[in-house]
DNA sequence: TTGGTGTATTAAGGGTAATAGTACAGAAGG
DNA sequence: CCTTCTGTACTATTACCCTTAATACACCAA
């Protein structure tokens, strides 16, 4: 279910965020269903149980899950979630544009990237 | 010329290098013309020599600009650097809309955050 | 020769990520 | 009640990166 990438340059903790944002958003894991324990995960996946636990913190505090606890996480989906996450990716998509837009590339250059591309 | 931003969580030397590749990319500082030298922008901008050393060894790996012993860095501008940047421009595009993807973003939906945002 | 340039080296500090180990509190089930 | 699972909190330690500091050396130009 979760996979994590040595390669990355990004902290452990936070790829696991991402990739349970993406399980939650796409309904992979659903509202209520129970996450997985803090120490299994970090069995699983051989890393420290307090890796796993900074980043099921930051999945709280995101709203995307509640912690009840000695029962365990839990999915705390809402559709406020999905548009927070896409203000996030609105956002990126700004920065992107002002990058290419600083080095003299028109805004029909910008759109072409994404005519042309047919990203898969 | 240069401004460092202390809020920015990005190390200073990547912020330097990010601010010479838009200068040089854009024009306002052309080819073979004199980079500031180590010592001075050290002191302009109240941070170490060493700090600026690192930045300006990327830029010269990037291929950004060249150094001549004794004398000083000088710019080293080519059409492909431009291209180099056009293309890692693409390539954050496709990451961003690959993202959206993920949850469910389609590609009208996408390309709609670009039209009615109107970006600066 | 003097002063400015790039370059290399070593040492020290600070911050963050990650690991390791321990401890405590709550819930569930026998 | 007891055991075992759960979350949570805390400290200590290791490692890596960024940054500063202080030198030292090589090169070029006036």
């Amino acid at each position: 279910m979760i996979i994590i990438d040595y390669k990355d340059t990004r902290p452990i903790y936070e790829q696991i965020v991402d990739k349970f944002q993406q399980l939650i958003l796409r309904g992979i894991i659903q509202t209520d269903e129970q996450m997985p324990s803090v120490r299994m995960l970090a069995m699983e996946l051989s890393i420290n149980p307090n890796t796993i636990q900074k980043a099921y913190a930051e999945l709280e505090r995101q709203g995307f899950i509640y912690a009840v606890k000695g029962r365990g996480n839990f999915v705390a989906y809402s559709d406020k979630l999905l548009e927070g996450k896409k203000e996030e990716i609105r956002l990126k998509l700004q920065n992107i544009y002002q990058e290419a837009a600083e080095i003299g590339i028109s805004r029909e250059e910008f759109q072409g990237y994404l005519e042309d591309g047919r990203m898969s």
